[in-house]
DNA sequence: ATAGGGTTAG
């Protein structure tokens, strides 16, 4: 015999392979027995060596007591190849475990028709994720146990066949095998990944008649299945019942609560796991940094990032992406870009993240310079960054951007990803190029339901109700049922083409369908009636909404005060403003201003003023409500103060505030400021002058009977008139008693704007403004004929060299004359028969 | 057994 390499122990172990419960198999111990009988004790000693040496993960040295035991003739049981077999499993040591099976097959039947080792091999080989070899072994196969089932399951799910493995799991439980408490974990986490919760629950039902709930494994599994389907209610019962949690099944917990978007519970549940003094992981944490960056919170998630510090978490690809993916999404770039730069290992998710990060913050440009780091590394960014990077170009309508997306999706056949053809085709409709768009979906060959619906909002936002009803029912012929988001579509097209009848038929036939309206479903109905001048309608809706039990958010407030600016309907505006401080709903940023901007356009510049004082944090978007609204009510120096303090400050003005201060100059008549300020725009600010700038231009520059310059200055732009500035031309001409001017005007007008009634009201005005009032009753008339309607609001008249503004209601400044005069003209406006009674 | 990023409606 070869001499050892280390003394034996004087006092055997007894052998370390005791079956595992639930083992039935006469065979094994028979052979196990056989060995025993015929084996010195220093065999067993070996197998004990062998059995730690494998543990530790030393396999080759287990390999040579092995061999050194071939040397010395002594018969190799199964249980050595068991054990050696088993290291393998842990290491996931591929090529040494083929080896081992060599020698098994080497030995003879003896040891290669056992069924322990048949067994173990299965398992290893499917550890090891060998499908053809694991499925082959398993086939031949004299038992097919319980051990072998759950392996060949394990490996299925793992490949994601998870309709496989169930079909598995059926197959062991007809064959009259034990589903145990290692096998229904797979299971469950097969129906958990094919939402199959009716397989789910069945399987709930066996493991509470087995009392296998008890295990910690089935009762993680469980909750994780019904929160993958989406139950968190099941989930967290499930979870309430387990008498010690361990870390896995609150990480399970908190991700159901996070996958579902119930990140305020997720964070919850994350600091009751803090109580009970649950050290957490990397899977908590990443969870709980998701649930942070979804709702927002700075706090929480950088008492996230110390825990992990202070855990001595490493940062590992998924920890550092969560942090990053964090820090981003609350706008706190410099930290993403910190975690980042500390980050060891990095993969494409990782810098996919920065890139969005950069895209969310508005930082186009870095995130381009990273997409060329990425490259010159030779690192791609794959279709989920494209997808956000798409959408970021849909929002600040960048055509450039977009078009540069769009060339490498095609350059690296991303294109054929849904979410990215569809990030892609509302970028284009965003960047109101339908036709591109259109082109892209015609390209597809798979159409999901989102892609019907990006194009659906498309041709709807632009109220090409008949393209959008087209289509609507072409997705039905190809067998795909619309949902709530596309009816809201559909009815969206219809309003904005002006079709109400249509539109309130659809709501209803929605109805009846069993399709149930939504939030934004209310809210695009009762928008799109203001702003079809039904008022009245527009509220009894919103009523509706209410009893309905449908809670209005906050994005939906702005719109409703928006709507009621476009009635100029003061009591409705005051409505929902006392709605927002009964119900105490968040004020947000968006909603304050548009309360501002509805107090103003209603007429009441005070009520805007004070809202706009109350408010603590004052944003851009805060002021350019103000700026706007002072705008509006020709209160130049008001507007033109309020710019000076953005200006100190330090908050940059944008292309909206010049907008909205060069219209307060050109009502008023200030030419020299109205100038100064286009100006500042362009050269210190290096803003692109837009048709609203020039528009503003033309009007003060007319208004100081420049009337030739500012037609000149339109012959110089750099881009074809449009129907503002058109507009803006014939508001400022106004007193001029060029009559063909204005004619033309008013057809170029139409040619760009057929169905703007708008443009009427301004000619109409035009002719009234120098006397002319049988043609201003005419053109009254031929809009009425072909039925547009005026929407009531405020008016800007212009008496002399001052503008007026009034609104629909408004007694406040009927005194005057002058004011009586200009009142006549709204009454027109309004009626479009009376002013001459109201006039003498 | 648990873990990170995406696309549609106002």
């Amino acid at each position: 015999m070869a001499a050892l390499p280390f003394p034996l122990p004087t006092n055997p172990l007894p052998s370390l392979y005791t079956p595992r419960k639930l083992h039935n198999s006469s065979t094994y111990f028979a052979s196990l027995n056989q060995i025993a009988g015929n084996v010195q004790i220093s065999y067993k000693s070996y197998l004990n060596q062998i059995s730690s040496l494998c543990k530790q993960g030393h396999l080759p040295e287990a390999l040579d007591l092995v061999t050194d035991l071939e040397l010395a003739d002594i018969t190799i049981g199964p249980d050595v190849y068991g054990e050696l077999l088993q290291g393998c499993v842990y290491e996931r040591a591929l090529s040494l475990g083929q080896q081992i099976h060599g020698r098994i097959l080497k030995n003879g039947e003896y040891i290669a028709k056992n069924e322990y080792i048949e067994t173990k091999l299965v398992i290893f080989y499917s550890k090891c994720d060998e499908s053809e070899t694991a499925n082959r072994l398993f086939d031949k196969l004299q038992v097919q146990n319980e051990f072998s089932w759950a392996a060949i399951m394990g490996l299925k799910s793992r490949m994601r066949f998870n309709e496989e493995a169930l079909m598995g799991f059926r197959e062991m439980h007809e064959y009259g095998l034990i589903l145990d408490n290692f096998v229904i974990p797979i299971a469950l986490k097969a129906s958990g990944a094919l939402r199959w919760i009716g397989f789910g629950k069945s399987v709930h039902g066996y493991v509470v008649k087995m009392g296998l709930g008890v295990c910690i494994y089935v009762a993680s599994s469980l909750l994780d299945m019904y929160g993958k389907c989406g139950l968190c209610g099941d989930a967290k019962k499930v979870f309430d019942k387990i008498p010690e949690k361990n870390i896995v099944a609150w990480n399970s917990m908190i991700v159901s609560f996070t996958q579902n978007g119930r990140n305020a519970e997720a964070i919850e549940t994350f600091y009751e796991m803090r109580v009970e003094g649950v050290a957490p992981t990397q899977v908590t944490l990443s969870s709980f940094l998701s649930a942070s960056a979804n709702l927002g919170v700075i706090v929480e998630g950088k008492q996230g990032h110390a825990l992990a510090v202070l855990s001595g978490l490493e940062l590992t690809n998924i920890l550092g992406s969560s942090l990053i993916n964090f820090y981003s999404k609350v706008g706190l770039v410099e930290n993403a870009e910190l975690v980042f730069s500390e980050m060891l290992e990095k993969d494409t998710v990782t810098w996919n993240l920065l890139v969005s990060g950069y895209v969310h913050n508005g930082l186009v440009d870095r995130a381009l310079g990273l997409c060329h780091v990425m490259q010159s590394e030779n690192l791609r960014f794959d279709s989920v960054t494209l997808a956000s990077i798409m959408a970021a170009a849909a929002d600040s309508r960048n055509l450039k951007l977009g078009k540069e997306g769009h060339s490498f999706c095609v350059r690296n056949n991303l294109e054929s990803d849904v979410a990215v053809a569809s990030s892609i085709i509302d970028m284009y409709a965003k960047c109101e190029n339908l036709e591109c768009a259109r082109r892209v979906f015609n390209a597809m060959i798979k159409r999901d339901l989102i892609m019907w619906n990006t194009l659906l909002a498309a041709y709807a936002e632009q109220g090409h109700s008949g393209e959008t009803l087209k289509l609507f029912y072409q997705m039905q012929l190809e067998g795909l049922p619309p949902n709530v988001i596309s009816w809201n579509s559909v009815i969206l097209g219809l309003l904005n083409k002006g079709e109400v009848d249509k539109a309130k038929d659809m709501f209803m036939e929605m109805q009846s369908l069993g399709i149930c309206p939504n939030l934004i479903t209310w809210t695009t109905l009762i928008c799109g009636l203001a702003q079809n001048g039904l008022g009245d309608e527009a509220f009894l809706t919103f009523q509706s909404m209410e009893e309905a039990g449908i809670k209005p958010n906050s994005l939906s407030i702005s719109s409703l005060l928006s709507a009621c600016s476009t009635m100029a309907s003061l009591p409705h505006g005051r409505a929902i403003h006392c709605y927002i401080t009964r119900r105490e709903l968040s004020v947000s940023t968006p909603v304050l201003c548009s309360l501002v901007n509805m107090y103003a356009k209603c007429g009441s510049i005070n009520q805007a003023k004070r809202v706009f004082d109350m408010i603590l944090k004052k944003e851009l978007p805060v002021y350019n409500a103000m700026i706007s609204g002072y705008a509006l009510h020709g209160q130049a120096a008001e507007a033109l103060s309020l710019f000076r303090r953005l200006k100190e400050e330090y908050i940059k003005p944008d292309e909206i505030t010049f907008t909205s201060i060069l219209s307060a100059c050109s009502h008023a008549g200030l030419v020299r400021e109205g100038l100064e300020l286009f100006i500042d725009m362009v050269s210190n600010h290096k803003i692109v002058a837009q048709a609203e700038h020039y528009g503003c231009l033309v009007s003060i520059l007319s208004r100081s009977h420049n009337l030739d310059e500012a037609l000149r200055l339109i012959l110089g732009m750099p881009f074809e008139p449009d129907a503002f500035i058109f507009g803006s031309l014939l508001t400022a001409c106004r007193e001029h008693p060029d009559f063909e001017l204005k004619e033309h005007l008013f057809e170029r007008l139409l040619k760009l704007e057929p169905d703007n009634s708008g443009n009427y009201v301004a000619l109409s005005n035009a002719y009234a403004a120098t006397g002319m009032w049988d043609e201003a009753l005419k053109v009254r008339g031929l809009m009425k004929e072909r039925s547009l309607r005026k929407i009531p609001g405020h008016s800007l008249i212009q008496i002399g060299n001052k503008t007026h503004v009034f609104f629909a209601g408004d007694k406040s400044h009927s005194r005057t004359k002058e004011i009586y005069m200009t009142l006549a003209l709204l009454r027109m406006e309004m009626q479009s028969t009376r002013c001459i009674s109201v006039i003498s």
